[in-house]
DNA sequence: TAAATAGTGCCAGAATTTGGCACTATTTGA
DNA sequence: TCAAATAGTGCCAAATTCTGGCACTATTTA
């Protein structure tokens, strides 16, 4: 047992255990308290933010917001990323922005090709704008990371995305639409769609979508989407 | 010199020089060409394709297919990406958090561990909030690049800093300040700051601070900055 | 108050790393 | 063809670091 392989142990252990002690850890991989006692810190050295409590029921904590081990981008977290940085510099909220963007041409220019491309063209569906005042933005929710990697696909692919959405009122029904474009009205996302039940746009605030499934096989043109005028591309 | 930092050099100054032989290696680093030899070989193991020419004119040479995406990324723009993220993810405008988290985790990772524990000293002086509505946004500057490393070194090592500011008015002077903390308050972006001068903290608009110096030799302490209840530290 | 917990300092022995040396294999230039 | 320059390997003793054990302290909970 290597050192480097005693601590991914601790630190998978933590992740899996929730709350350890520092006996269980040393029971688990099997080295003595002293030197878990030393893992540990040499763990928080390295970044990782652990808790602990002293006292019965006490233990170690990993925070869920700590280092992960593996080493390579997905392209999804790429994209998340990208994203994110060319959202928020199309809000104006961006400072340094020269740096970030550096960082990001870098980051995509160890991506292949294929995928920058993937990139691009659904970054291309993005519009960004501000919110009316009268919006109420008291209940926003979380939106689901596996939102992401869907509405990728039914962008670059056309295929008709159908989800469940709750609406202002509470009230849950099944959509199958064509994903035009997003629409970002800060602190709100938005999926811009074309619903041939309705026969017209409809918007859906992002954060009150799930369980996304595409329509296989069936594949649908991009229409031209109108903004109001203080709505613009992100790039 | 530890076993970690002495192959960070190595893969440092290949990356820096093309191609290094064992010999330039050993002198650089200050070890023995055997223990050069060792590490590339772990090096290797851990993924990193190194290429080795024998004869005259030969040496090792760092694959730059084989770095990790994030491994081109200078600190500064690890810097000002983890930055941007945070802030907007405390503003809750951002989508797909999880996964910007771990393309940033991931992307940590791949830093220096002395490096990222300045980086989350300094995003501990990072908060935000809401602009009151009666504020004019109309004339947001761009903040300047050059402030950001001169910030990072003045937070970390408690420096006075010194700058120009131009008042609303158009009006320049100097300042020197005790830097507190930052606060984002969308689309503007603070420099909080203790003034000795005027025995007060002052706000800075960013956009509006240039030629940031440090006072060397002379530190500060950390004084407790009290926000409006709408203000929250970003971590 | 007692038990359970994290955390620290110290030391001797265990384990690993390091440098040095002798060696092999390959390439280049004279 | 030969000598020099290079990468790479095996081995060993010395140097260094890691480890376990122990005696502590501090804090929390039942």
């Amino acid at each position: 047992m290597n050192v480097r392989m005693r601590k991914d142990a601790i630190v998978r252990s933590l992740r899996r255990n929730g709350t350890s002690t520092v006996a269980q850890l040393s029971e688990e991989v099997g080295a003595s308290r002293r030197t878990i006692l030393r893992d540990i810190c040499s763990l928080r050295d390295e970044g990782f933010v652990i808790h602990s409590e002293t006292g019965r029921g006490g233990g170690l904590q990993l925070d869920p917001q700590s280092l992960q081990t593996t080493a390579r981008l997905s392209v999804a977290e790429v994209f998340a990323l990208l994203i994110s940085v060319a959202s928020m510099r199309a809000a104006g909220n961006l400072p340094f922005a020269g740096l970030a963007d550096r960082g990001l041409e870098k980051i995509e220019k160890a991506l292949p090709p294929d995928k920058v491309r993937d990139l691009r063209r659904f970054l291309d569906c993005l519009y960004i704008g501000t919110l009316a005042p009268q919006i109420d933005t008291s209940n926003v929710g979380k939106m689901d990371a596996e939102l992401l990697p869907a509405f990728e696909t039914a962008f670059l692919k056309r295929l008709y995305l159908r989800f469940a959405y709750q609406d202002a009122k509470g009230a849950t029904s099944t959509r199958c639409v064509e994903p035009q474009a997003m629409l970002i009205l800060p602190p709100l996302w938005y999926l811009v769609a074309w619903d041939p039940e309705r026969n017209d746009f409809r918007h859906f605030r992002m954060d009150r979508i799930s369980a996304p499934t595409f329509v296989e096989g069936k594949t649908f043109r991009r229409r031209h989407v109108h903004f109001d005028d203080n709505v613009r591309p992100v790039r």
